[in-house]
Formats: C-alpha cells, sequence, structure tokens
DNA sequence: GTGCGGATGAAAGGAACCTGAAATGGCCGA
DNA sequence: TCGGCCATTTCAGGTTCCTTTCATCCGCAC
C-alpha cells in the first residue's frame, strides 16, 4: 500500500524526493522519463504516482492516458507551469491532483494522502479456478469445497505469483527472488519445503500433484 | 449526479460562481456560513462542496470534520491563505482538494471534475450487519442487541475500514497508513490493542473472534 | 544390469517472529 | 482536577520460518 511512483527528468529532485518520501514510510520507485515509468507502473504496478509534467521523451499528459488505460492508481502531478491549461490537461486527461512548482514537502505529502484516501478500496477481483480449489486474489483467500483454507504469508506469496501466470513456467529464481529477495537466488530448497506444503494443503492427492506440476532443474508452473 | 454546495461568506464570490458552475451544468445550492452550510448537506446532500475557508462562524477544518463524520462527498477547498500549514490542515481533515484565490475558473472546474471521477463508484451499502451487532457507515453508529456502542475515533476508524471491505483480508499495513499514516506502517502492535478492545466491544465472544478474523503475519479480515 | 550425479520430496528441530492481554505515562478537553 | 483516549512497552504462549539431513527418483554412461 505504500509502493509510489516518483518520475522527474532532474535528478536533484528525483533524489529529494525519494528521501522525503521514504522518511514518510513510502517505498518510492523513481523514473526519469515517460516511457521507463510506464514500464516502471506496468511491473510493478504503484500504489500512487507523482508524475513531472516536463519529460524529455514523452507529453505529461500522454503518460497520464496511457496509465489510466489500465490503471486507476492516483496520479498527482508535479509542474513549474502555472497556466491553467496545463492543469486542465492534466486533470482532464486523468491526473487526480496537480501542485505547481515550487511546492512544500508538507502539502505534497498531504495532497498524497489525500489522493491515496480514495483508491485505497477501488481494486479489481481476479478470481483463478481449479478441478480443486479456488483462489481469489483481491480477497487474498483460497476455498476448497466450501472451506477456506489458511496459508501463511511464504505460502501465499508463492501461490500468488503462480496464479498470477497460470499454465507458464516460473522459474526457482523467480520466486525466490520475489519472495525472499536476490540474495537468496540460490535456495532451491526453501521452494521445496513451501511447494510441498501448498500441495498438501490444496491438492487432492498431494504425492501425485495436479496443479502444481515440477519442471526438474528449472521451476514450477501452474496449471488451473 | 450534479448538485453542488456553494460555502462561502462573500456574496460577490457566491454568485460568481453560481452562476459559472449553473452554466456548465451544475445544480447549485449555497451557504454563507459553516452552520447552514453543515444544516444544507445534510438535508439535501450535495454530489460535492466548494468550500471557502474564511468562513464568519466555524473554522474551515471544523466543517470538513464535521461532514466527513456521515459523508464522503468531495469536498474541495477555497482559500485565500497560500500557508502550506492550512493546506496540510484542511487536507488531513478529509478534504480532496485546495485552491488558492485568485483562480482561474477552468481550473477550478477541472478540479471539480477530478475530485468527482472517484465519488461516481462509491456507493456502497451505508450499512452492514452482521449476527451480533449493526453497523451504519452514514451515521457513524453501532449498535448490538438495539444499544448504541460507544467507539473511539481510532477504533472507529478501523471499523470503518473493515466493514467497507467486508469478506477481504486488509493488510496491516493499509491499515495504519490509513489511520496512523504511511510512516506508522511497522507498527503493529498498534493495531493489536486497538482490535482487542474492538472485539471487546463487538464480539459475543471476544476470546474466540467471529466477525474478526486475524491473519498471521498479513492483516486481519472482517466477516459479517 | 550397475553405478553415478543431480534434483526432488519428506521430516524435524531450534530460532525468530507474531499474537493477545495487560499495564503505564502523556495528552487533552470537560 | 479528573476521566477518557492514545501511544508505547512488556510478557508468555503459540505459530511460522529457516535450515539441515536423509531417502528416493530419474536419466545416463559404462
Amino acid at each position: 500500500m505504500n509502493d509510489v511512483l516518483v518520475v522527474d527528468d532532474d535528478p536533484h529532485i528525483l533524489k529529494a524526493l525519494k528521501i522525503t518520501l521514504h522518511a514518510h514510510g513510502y517505498n518510492v520507485m523513481t523514473a526519469p522519463d515517460g516511457g521507463s515509468a510506464l514500464r516502471s507502473a506496468a511491473q510493478y504496478p504503484p500504489d500512487a504516482i507523482v508524475l513531472d509534467l516536463g519529460l524529455p521523451d514523452l507529453d505529461g499528459t500522454t503518460v497520464i492516458k496511457r496509465v489510466r488505460q489500465w490503471s486507476r492508481v492516483p496520479i498527482l502531478v508535479l509542474s513549474a507551469r502555472h497556466g491553467s491549461d496545463d492543469k486542465v490537461k492534466a486533470l482532464d486527461a486523468g491526473a487526480d491532483d496537480y501542485v505547481t512548482k515550487p511546492f512544500g514537502l508538507d502539502e505534497l505529502l498531504a495532497r498524497l494522502r489525500a489522493v491515496q484516501r480514495w483508491s485505497f478500496q477501488a481494486d479489481e477481483a481476479p478470481v483463478v479456478t481449479t478441478a480443486s480449489f479456488t483462489v481469489n486474489l483481491a480477497m487474498r483467500q483460497v476455498t476448497r469445497g466450501g472451506q477456506d483454507i489458511r496459508l501463511t504469508p511464504t505460502e501465499w506469496g508463492i501461490l500468488e505469483i503462480l496464479a498470477r501466470n497460470p499454465e507458464k513456467l516460473v522459474t526457482q529464481q523467480q520466486l525466490l527472488t520475489e519472495i525472499w529477495g536476490p540474495a537468496y537466488a540460490k535456495e532451491a530448497s526453501y521452494l521445496r519445503v513451501y511447494m510441498a506444503q501448498l500441495r498438501r494443503k490444496l491438492e487432492p492427492e498431494p504425492g501425485n500433484p495436479r496443479h502444481f506440476l515440477t519442471e526438474a532443474g528449472i521451476g514450477y508452473r501452474f496449471q488451473p
């Protein structure tokens, strides 16, 4: 709930914002231009975007419109331009707030809190179903034969990644780095422990898995 | 969807705003001070409020807080004061945007559209009922066996978030950042204190909760 | 058939973490 | 001054995680 993507072409401002936001508990990602901002937002969807309008590659409103095609994440625009024309365009493109430079950091933080208040409860409900169980990603809930299955945080982390990539082969490194961090990329035995627990809780026949398939030496595949 | 309540003590501004907004398709109600604004908003709930901070009777942030006790209607603040302190206070009291005078009418209209975008989708059931108690989100009231239950502001904040997301798993971070701010995202022990108080007040068997379920290491789930 | 290496699944123990309950001091408004 | 609310800490009990060990399985070369 605290991932913020900050987009600005000035590295000094980028750094200053990163430090300030981090000091207030946000987990900050940065991008220096529109293209990388869009890529970053697609790969790691943030919970808010702070966007400078004066980018080297893309027009600011273009970035807003592109993001709005697939996400309703709150967008807070920073700009040096005071013209009301720019403000109207950015806001109507889908921005949620517009702050002109220079701005107070207190104000920026307060506005960030304000735009985040709304978004918190507005996300979609993707559901993945198999013959044996159902995974509700938004509710973070797994049901099997009408019964709720209790999963530990680590078990859920693995299941979530697999369920978001059905039928795709997910490598051990991907899972390890996502859940334990890059330093654990070689600890494949951890995966075996938790895959076994997932199978025990969800597979009808844990010894002969039908949904969590092992690809020896490479990774795992989730078969709905 | 177009009823706007405009609050300002200057009759000229009031009239000018009324004409402008009306010309853009809004149905405008007006109030010259905080007291009548609150009465008007309660009697004819508007779809947005444009609020001048410099009112003769009540402090602006007081008006915002009072409205927020029972409504999430978008509030757009107008003010002559540029100080960031006023902005932060108003935004944290529950305002959705803050415009300093003098402002362009185009900008005001664009910001009004921006804050209204969110409220479109926010018409959830204002009353949540469980086997043991009833939560009235709009009236900020909890009843149990016909008796009103008194909740402290923090307790209510937590209950409100959980009740607006029934059956969904709400993470500790979500609760902490919503209520205490992002900097407190790690203080999970605060949550335990207030969840225990909520359970004591609302659960039939506080030691064995049926409605406020703990998901160890992740968060809490509200089961109606 | 036999031996071998790499990888897998099962099991287990202690460490680390999470939880609910309770208690304390500070702050603020009545 | 008092009472209510809040922030913060401590503690015991329980759960989850990390890590290692061991038997098994599979493909492959000899």
